[in-house]
RNA sequence: GGUCGGUUGGCCGAGUGGUCAGGCAUCGGUCUGCAAAACCGGGUACGGCGGUUCGAAUCCGCCACCGACCU
């Protein structure tokens, strides 16, 4: 039987981890967590990690690993699963992988161009550049540096302006250079399998989550973070509405409505991205049974 | 019974004769190293019926509903 690296995408809240660790049992697999935000070990609440029950159920990797203040990126995790799999493969010929965070997913299945490192203060540099010039202001230095770039990439995109800006300042190759788009190929077979629900039903499920959030203690988890408010990891949903509060911005019921909000979003965005993947095999996550018996049968061919 | 005010898209809200204000929600989309990020797109709605007008959400009349006040 081939290595097979089952992939099981779905919106946020849909029931990805409690799914995930049920068929984790169920192949005798550890469970790779594909969650940018649940890698660091400071955000528990918020991310819904999954809880001390079911680590100790299924072991996970790169769940809470990371301090909030540490570097790490869909690269990174590209290279960190690649070099993880083996041993895992070793153990058992299913292994599963789990996660929300849709770049992450296809760093691993497809590859990410190969892109060096960049100097931190490039990107400090085009920062302010973006602050004091605006988007305009980017525009004009990548028509520059980059044209070939800058007639695909979105210029009202700051963010993606920027980084091509960087890298193509701290490489002295301009950024579309690098960009060859070519699939990876990978000595394992990806099965990909997607949850979720009708959009009320899901949306419905969010909302509950989130008051289990909220009790569970949100806001104690969110002030115990103020400090790290400025860096990315902490420009998460949840959190970044309870600074505000935390501010007197916004009342606590606007901070949650907020979350609220922003998680539905979040799933859409999820949606939208995972829709276009065509090696999705879709189910409906309220029916883990017909899941299974599917895996079984693909993987095992039972 | 009377007087006055109001009735705008899912919600809030501006407009007051002639290129569908705007915000929120919602829906749809983009995406190659911070991705739970960043960005983009979509809504001819004006209580009802008549009238005036080349043209009415905007003016007039009647009706309905809501509110305030008066008898």
């Amino acid at each position: 039987m081939k290595d097979t690296l089952v992939v099981l995408s779905g919106p946020t809240g849909v029931g990805k981890t409690s799914l995930s660790v049920e068929l984790a049992e169920h192949f005798g697999s550890d469970i790779i967590s594909c969650d940018s935000r649940q890698i660091y070990r400071e955000m528990v609440i918020g991310t819904a990690a999954p809880d001390l029950q079911q680590l100790e159920r299924v072991r996970h990797h790169f769940v809470r690993f990371l301090s909030v203040n540490e570097y790490y990126s869909a690269s990174l995790f590209e290279r960190d699963v690649l070099a993880l799999l083996p041993e895992l493969f070793e153990k058992n010929p299913v292994v599963l992988m789990t996660g929300g965070s849709m770049l992450y997913t296809d760093a691993v299945c497809k590859g990410i161009d190969d892109i060096p490192d960049t100097d931190p203060a490039v990107r400090i540099k085009y920062l302010n550049k973006y602050k004091s010039e605006g988007v305009e202001g980017l525009r004009l230095a990548l028509k520059l540096l980059d044209p070939v770039h800058y007639s695909k990439v979105d210029l009202r995109n700051p963010r993606r302006l920027m980084r091509a800006l960087e890298i193509t300042e701290s490489t002295g190759k301009p950024y579309s250079s690098f960009l060859t788009a070519e699939k990876r190929e990978r000595d394992f077979r990806i099965l990909k399998v997607g949850i979720t629900l009708d959009r009320n039903e899901l949306y419905s499920r969010i909302d509950s989550r989130i008051d289990k959030m909220m009790a569970a203690g949100l806001e104690d988890e969110a002030r115990s973070l103020v400090q790290y408010r400025g860096l990315n990891a902490l420009n998460t949903v949840g959190y970044s509405e309870m600074f505000r509060y935390f501010d007197g911005e916004i009342t606590f019921e606007q901070a949650v409505g907020l979350i609220r909000r922003n998680t539905r979003r979040y799933a859409k965005k999820q949606l939208t991205w995972w829709g276009k993947d065509k090696e999705i095999n879709w189910f409906n996550a309220g029916e883990p049974s017909v899941i299974i018996k599917w895996l079984d049968h693909q993987v095992r061919g039972i």
